[in-house]
DNA sequence: CAGTGAGCGAGCTTCCGCTTGACTT
């Protein structure tokens, strides 16, 4: 044997050994195979951060293997991604299998002086086609060491990180827990969105819809429009009064259109799916989690049914694309065909780029066809589906539509006073990639789906000068809503916003915090549990550079003693200042003479009531789940608490 | 429904990102 390629997977290995035939043997590493040790740091702070690699138990079986391969190879191709990760595993691998020829210059195995050489070469490439593989293996190059550096800094960085606080945690918090770059940012942003929720106020604001209809009577002459705004002003209705007041000068008003403005819009495909945009996707659209999502797109995969999951390009082979615009041409019609093919860019800064975007291997395959393949279920069909679409419409052409405005003026009785009046509506002028992938699925407040969609009246023909006469009045009442809470989706979408984890590990960051305890999932939204807050708040309190979202390498610098506030309360036992230390159940007073006066208190937030037990001031506290209750301020001496709030006002005031 | 903080010690937990099969139920 001549050539031996090492690429990460089994999957990437079969096609390329295809590709170049019996004078090389491909094999796979199974991802990388060096690593830090489990069981301690492995990371000289004092000689310059210098790691320290060994191979993990589950991998010594497949690198013992490889140095067996290479004994007999003239030629070392390493073949992995063309990304960080994937040439460090390069790296990895030439110092593993490299090094055997050079043990004490001599062979290991034969033990011979003669000092065996081998040519060791790096290749790259972004699609595995026959050319683009001829081409890199024309064109080797070096291991590229910044690269590989990059990776290094990356991997010793998260370890001082999640192997320094970690422990910080079981002794503060509670034996098992962890912390960590990824980890606890998300975690971070389930806390922060929990508390943003608790502190929203509900505001009341009111709307006033009216139906009218055009005074010569046609066909489809209704529409409805909504009160915008008063002599010329926005107008805001804060209550039912208002509301009222605006209904009953409305009832009596002359109504008639004012302006009619139309405009074109067109509406552009999204882009082809990322891991990120497939997870969100699913989610969202099927109804799967990120786990089970990845589960499916990997079967997918190893069918040769689509390109590579884990990814975040948006780069489409020029194949896929000619495949995909001629189905469009023959299958769909060719005015569904744009001129140019629709190129895409990441906009992500921290994107690596190493493989296509996710699209069906074959674009002729239609999930029609794939439901007759054996072994594979429901969900696997109707993924394939929905990367099949997303491919498609993404080369379709834009989808145009005519949207109308059409304010109306109402006059009342009086003249005295002007409203506006406003309809807007939209009609599909050509559907273009809306024909294929049209919006489904539940959509929340707050969060953009990929296309918005709004269930849009059809407006009837109305010009300027028109009279009207009004049908209906409807006032509602509404309630300012705050941000949901994330689901998998919106996290992973705010994860990858903010540059944090990658594509294999988005799924696994959301098992993490959930194994922890740190968040729940309840009708797939996740809430933070007490836990989760304490370890969230302790992080923050004393790292918060460290787990700031625009946190970089310069900043890094962690100060490692546990931080206190200082408050201006006094002791009652020893007459010194009270200070905020953190504890098993977040923030308490203690006493600063500690360990000399035992001294604690709650930190809790007053009340304004008064305890019917006592006449005692009434405190909000928490159980240790974190459930709020209402205790009396002298407990113990007086042991009155209650799940409501205790009515009967302040001392004073009755 | 109402805890907690320091240090000592014997040995366990822990990170992120790359990739599958080898375990058991």
């Amino acid at each position: 044997m001549q050539n031996l390629v090492i690429v990460e997977s089994p999957t990437k290995s079969k096609t390329l050994q295809k590709f170049l035939g019996s004078n090389y043997r491909v094999e796979a590493s199974m991802g990388h195979v060096r690593d830090l040790p489990k069981s301690d740091i492995g990371v000289d702070v004092e000689k310059s951060f210098e790691p320290k690699y060994i191979i993990p138990k589950d991998k010594q079986k497949r690198v013992n293997e490889l140095k067996k391969l290479a004994v007999s190879a003239k030629t070392l191709w390493l073949a992995t991604d063309p990304d960080r990760e994937g040439e460090a595993i390069a790296w990895h691998l030439k110092e593993l299998i490299g090094s055997r020829f050079m043990v004490h210059g001599k062979d290991k195995k034969t033990m011979s002086n003669e000092l065996r050489t081998m040519n060791i070469h790096r290749v790259i490439f972004h699609e595995i086609t026959p050319e683009a593989i001829k081409e890199a293996f024309k064109d080797p190059r070096d291991i590229d060491l910044r690269l590989v550096d990059a990776q290094q800094a990356r991997r010793i960085l998260d370890r001082l990180v999640g192997y320094k606080l970690s422990p910080l945690l079981w002794k503060k918090v509670k034996s098992g827990l962890s912390a960590g770059r990824v980890q606890s940012v998300a975690l971070r942003l389930i806390v922060e969105r929990e508390k943003e929720i608790t502190a929203f106020k509900p505001e009341e604001y009111w709307s006033v819809t009216v139906e009218l209809e055009l005074r010569i009577k046609n066909e489809n002459e209704k529409f409805s429009a909504t009160l915008v705004e008063l002599n010329g002003k926005k107008l805001a209705i804060k209550n039912k009064e208002e509301a009222d007041g605006h209904v009953k000068a409305l009832e009596k008003a002359d109504y008639r259109v004012e302006k009619v403005t139309q405009k074109e819009m067109r509406k552009y495909p999204a882009p082809p799916f990322t891991t990120s945009t497939l997870q969100q996707t699913a989610a969202n659209r099927l109804g799967l989690s990120a786990k089970k999502t990845m589960m499916l797109a990997q079967h997918l995969y190893e069918h040769g049914l689509i390109t590579y999951m884990r990814t975040d390009s948006l780069n489409l082979s020029a194949q896929a694309i000619t495949a995909a615009r001629s189905y469009i041409e023959q299958n769909i019609g060719k005015a569904y065909l744009p001129t140019t093919a629709r190129a895409y860019k990441t906009k992500s800064k921290v994107a690596q780029e190493a493989h296509e975007a996710i699209r069906p291997s074959n674009i002729s395959l239609t999930a029609e066809k794939l439901k007759t393949l054996e072994g594979l279920s429901r969900d696997h069909v109707r993924l394939y589906e929905l990367v099949w679409k997303r491919m498609m419409a993404c080369q379709m052409s834009e989808a145009v539509l005519d949207h109308t405005s059409v304010d109306v003026e109402a006059l009342t009785a009086s003249k005295a006073v002007s409203y506006t009046l406003r309809a807007t509506g939209s009609v599909i002028k050509f559907e273009g990639w809306l024909k294929l992938y049209k919006v489904s699925g539940i959509k929340y407040k707050g969060e953009e789906s990929e296309e918005d969609e709004k269930g849009e009246q059809a407006l009837p023909k109305v010009s300027e000068g028109q009279l009207l006469d009004l049908l209906k009045l409807l006032p509602e009442q509404h309630f300012t809503e705050g941000s949901p809470r994330y689901n998998e989706a919106s996290l992973i979408k705010k994860l990858e916003e903010l540059g944090i984890g990658r594509p294999s590990t988005y799924a696994t960051i959301l098992s993490t915090i959930l194994d922890r305890f740190y968040v729940e999932k309840k009708e797939k939204r996740f809430f933070s549990t007490p836990l989760g807050v304490a370890v969230a708040e302790f992080l923050v309190a004393n790292f918060p550079d460290l787990f700031d979202y625009e946190f970089t390498v310069e900043k890094k610098a962690a100060r490692v003693k546990i931080a206190t506030e200082e408050t201006d309360k006094i002791c009652p036992d020893c007459g010194k200042p009270l200070i905020i230390r953190f504890g098993k159940f977040g923030k308490f007073l203690a006493c600063s003479g500690f360990p000399d006066c035992k001294h604690t208190e709650g930190l809790e937030e007053k009340v304004d009531a008064i305890c019917p037990d006592c006449g005692g001031d009434i405190v909000m506290r928490k159980t240790r789940k974190g459930r709020p209750f209402y205790g009396c301020k002298n407990w113990p001496t007086c042991k009155f608490a209650s799940w409501t709030k205790p009515k009967g006002a302040k001392a004073g005031v009755s």
